[in-house]
DNA sequence: TTAATTGCAAACGGTTTGCATGGGC
DNA sequence: GCCCATGCAAACCGTTTGCAATTAA
């Protein structure tokens, strides 16, 4: 169990009414979407009109710092952020992004077989170009359910 | 047999004194690097000191356009461009990127295995989430073998 | 009271746009 | 002469930094 960093004042929202690194990490809890900096601080404003993008962008980083937060760049010139644990996902995902509305789709349900050779090939990686691999990522890219009926 | 957009005349690097669309492609021809906008602009002054950024970046996105060139994203900021159908290299490829020194080094021996696996995931992911997937990226962050051994 | 956190404004870096000039059919 | 291509400067947009004010320990 978590203690929470500070008092436990709910506002009607049912966010904390707290220091703006709570408030961004609720904010990143609350959702299933892949937010931008800009998307969260326009959420947080409602919760605490006083706070300043730059905070966002001060608190994103420290999560992403101390790995509590995935920071991913889907080539839209601007990153975007997502829980390392959400509890509405599994841990290691991959991703399916609609290159027209930008929405974003964790896809987790991939077969063992897929983990086995990504195994397999950043060890052969890691050999071949003496390179030793931290992380990767799996973009998928292409037209989502709904945009693919339009025009 | 391609002919030349105009006459060919040559300078001393061999390159052709001629529009700044093929000395753009000129320029991504002569490299294995993945080139930034900037990267190629510095390359093409030296040819034409003239030539303005904007230029090779409208150059880069009419070739991006039609399909002869790729623009990858690793996380840096800035987008880096590689030619498509590179002789040097097979058209298909994924990326190891050095998060130190940011060199991108092109990975093309894959196991079959690992084709007939991505085809296979595409085909599940477009039933399951109704995607029509159009590419993917698969990309690789670790150390490269210089920086490793560095401290 | 001392250090850390915050918000603002300005700077920054990559990219794009408006516009007037210039070069090729 | 017409139109597209080009270069320049300024705008733009996401992000970062400097700094003074505020807050927390």
């Amino acid at each position: 169990m978590v203690r929470p960093l500070v008092k436990n004042r709910l506002n009607q929202a049912g966010f904390r009414l707290t220091n703006p690194r709570s408030l961004v990490l609720d904010i990143l809890r609350k959702t299933e979407e892949h937010l931008s900096a800009e998307d969260v601080y326009i959420q947080a404003l409602n919760i605490t009109p006083s706070i300043g993008l730059t905070t966002v962008y001060r608190a994103l980083d420290l999560f992403v710092q101390i790995g509590m937060v995935q920071k991913y760049d889907f080539g839209e010139g601007k990153a975007r952020y997502e829980l390392t644990s959400n509890p509405l996902k599994r841990e290691h995902h991959h991703h399916l992004v609609c290159i027209k509305c930008k929405t974003v789709i964790d896809y987790t349900n991939f077969m063992n077989e897929e983990i086995e050779l990504m195994k397999k090939t950043e060890k052969a990686l890691s050999k071949k170009h003496r390179f030793q691999i931290m992380h990767h990522n799996i973009h998928f890219y292409g037209l989502c359910n709904h945009c693919r009926d339009k025009d």
